[in-house]
DNA sequence: GTTGAACCTGACCAGTTGGTCAGGCTAGTA
DNA sequence: TACTAGCCTGACCAACTGGTCAGGTTCAAC
């Protein structure tokens, strides 16, 4: 069993309670003082630990004995903060859909098919490297046939991909990418991006057990970025 | 929980002990008769449902009860079969990973890259497409830091992948195709092909919750194979 | 038809699960 | 200083987990 703790994760906003956290309580960090702090500081421990728990395990798979332990809280404080294991997992699944949808940005600003591209598979890959364990999360839940995200896969994914869609059709009707089928093209993008994190443990024992370097990961993005720009007809 | 039965899994070999059913016995199906026949159909019926689960719910999520369930027989006598858990999820592993090595066949055996590579890219596809539990079971696994198939990675995997990277580096070298690095041309094409599965029903829901026709998915696999071929510089 | 090896299974077990709760503790304020 | 709202947690619970086993049934060889 995995006791090790998770790697840190960019603490993202924690909640929509927005509680007040004061510069003092920000200071205390360890050794929290203020009830607002301490409120803060717990349930970003206890998200970052179950974040880690469910990407390790899937929802059925993670315990909420590891998730306490992980994030150094007794069980009896995890379900204080967090009614249910559910809950907490519709915490996690939120942030991690969002982060996402930040991402997608160059595609809705950006009308050069070569960069917004370039920049949305860097934008994806650089997720995936300094965010991996929501890649899990999320692959995990998908694999699930995503029982808690349904929801999301019907309306807010589904609008944000016809959207995308739809701009990347006009591109090729416009003759200004090779015409290839939007769809494909964005599942083919998210596929080897999230690649790298979903299955990082498996390039990592390819690459003789060392998880890739700086200079390995970026030479993967350019190549990545490479092959799929001449995948569209872009001279790369 | 889910409780319907597993889609229908072509019945590769069962396993290794050798057990010779005779014509009757394989007539006999659902109501078995003999010996070796009833040690077959079970087997086949455990291991089958085996497979769906722990594609649903990973190695630590499955359970026994649920195995036996959709297997139709009683726990116990799932046990009778297999003595654990674990022993029963490394002969379905084992399954897969068989499946998988016979599916690189054409890199092998032919040596020009267009042909080789189109054949490849179909091969996979075409097991996303029939197969996807295994997929979803492999996915699992390494997503969980592949606790019980590191050995695997380590030795067959590794050395797979080494002996296919040598040929795709000797293709660049003679510029047949472009200078792509041979690792990242395997992941996306591992990536891409085995999105059809583990995230099929993600590609389900944005297909408008019907799963992609034969049609469609048959034009998925041409573009696929088209972007990837453009993108190590070869006329698709 | 007798025998025995192989198959079958209800009932059971100890350990783990998500979740509860009574009662203690502490920061903040009046 | 006294009060209290909010934080904390050991001990507990019913349900479920993987796995066992005694005792029964069935096939097939002699």
């Amino acid at each position: 069993m995995e006791t090790s703790r998770p790697p840190d994760v960019p603490a993202a906003r924690t909640g929509a309670e927005g509680e007040g956290d004061s510069p003092a309580a920000r200071k205390a960090g360890r050794r929290a003082r203020s009830k607002a702090a301490i409120r803060t500081v717990n349930e970003r421990a206890i998200l970052a630990a179950a974040e880690s728990v469910f990407a390790d395990y899937g929802f059925k798979g993670a315990t909420t004995r590891l998730i306490a332990e992980r994030a150094g809280v007794p069980k009896a404080n995890l379900h204080y903060y967090f009614p249910t294991k559910l809950a907490l997992y519709r915490r996690v699944v939120d942030r991690i859909f969002q982060v996402w949808l930040d991402a997608a940005d160059p595609l809705d600003t950006i009308d050069d098919p070569r960069t917004a591209l370039t920049r949305y598979i860097h934008a994806k890959m650089d997720l995936s490297r300094q965010y991996p364990l929501g890649s899990k999360v999320w692959a995990s839940e998908v694999m699930h046939r995503a029982p808690l995200i349904q929801d999301y896969l019907e309306t807010r994914l589904t609008q944000w991909t016809a959207d995308r869609a739809a701009v990347i059709d006009r591109w090729a009707r416009e003759g200004r990418i090779a015409p290839v089928a939007a769809h494909t093209l964005l599942y083919m993008i998210w596929a080897t991006t999230q690649h790298y994190a979903d299955f990082g443990h498996q390039i990592t024992t390819l690459n003789g057990g060392q998880e890739l370097s700086d200079a390995q990961f970026a030479r993967a993005k350019e190549e990545v970025t490479a092959i799929i720009l001449r995948g569209v007809g872009l001279q790369a």
